[in-house]
DNA sequence: CGAATTCCCATGCGACCCCATAAACGTGAG
DNA sequence: CTCACGTTTATGGGGTCGCATGGGAATTCG
């Protein structure tokens, strides 16, 4: 398993603990940063790299392959330029490394949980290469649309022939 | 851990003492220059660079890699000439090699907490490679402004595509 | 000898670890 | 096909440990 797929929705209880859908943290497991020390099934180092989307009220996760991403858009920019800390502050100041505990829960810092705006309830949604978080009634509203535009896609493509 | 992320603010006590927060600890801990001699869970030697940021009223603070990395700077400049003394002389001269204590605290000197305009509590920044020391009041505009930029710039990559 | 610095210890709170339960799932035997 | 059983997952709660922070004692320097 190397993408992330499917939506889960899963409860976020009072210490602001959820748990991670099993499918994810499988795949999870396989894109983890290991010490040159760790063993082979040491699943204590596994964590989440977890940010708010840029552009929508969710939050983006994944592995160390998302870390790597966001390595990749700031290696064009020269280092210790201006430009370059400024970029920092943002992909990289907002970014909270969660540890995910022997039972697969990561905590959701207040930060996190206030841009997403996640109560009782949190739906996983399975983007690839990472996944998002999101507040379930405002996931529906975004799912809608989507499919919305798919069928408009879909329309055209259907001319074309 | 090999990045510095998040954020995290603490609070600088009488004495000029602020403790490095857990997860960069963590970082520096990995990032250190050890003598042939020196024990594995040794952190007596850990200490961070630090100095002025060169275009903003913050710190900027490291482990080894940053050293190295002002090292590199300086290195694509031609020897004894005059823009790399200069250049050595902003870089070096106000840079403080500061030790951490055995409860993870750091002391600010004067000149330092003068730059970044530092009183009772200080924001750690992590921007990957460094992290930064600001003033939370001076913190929160900057990462306003760099949120700001971090959008315009995902306009433009995604049209790119 | 005074002042600043460094070391050491005390403490409150929050984060993390472990266990216990219950539901969902899968498997295989009857 | 159905039922029984073992396994995995999601979720709740409690206890403990580490972190951030404050203060005091020892030490060094001018």
């Amino acid at each position: 398993m190397l993408r992330f797929v499917s939506t889960f929705t899963n409860r976020l209880d009072a210490k602001g603990r959820v748990s991670i859908p099993a499918a994810f943290r499988a795949v999870l497991e396989r894109d983890v940063y290991r010490g040159p020390e760790a063993a082979e099934g040491d699943r204590s180092a596994v964590s989440v790299y977890c940010y708010p989307s840029l552009d929508a009220p969710a939050l983006d996760a994944g592995g160390e392959r998302l870390a790597t991403a966001i390595d990749g858009l700031l290696a064009g920019l020269p280092d210790y330029s201006d430009e370059r800390d400024e970029l920092s502050v943002a992909l990289y100041g907002d970014v909270h490394l969660l540890a995910v505990d022997a039972d697969g829960r990561i905590v959701l810092p207040e930060a996190l949980r206030a841009h997403a705006d996640l109560e009782a309830h949190v739906t996983f949604v399975g983007l690839g290469q990472k996944f998002q978080i999101w507040s379930p009634e405002r996931f529906a509203a975004r799912r809608d649309a989507a499919r919305e535009k798919v069928r408009d896609v879909s329309k055209l493509l259907a001319v074309k022939k």
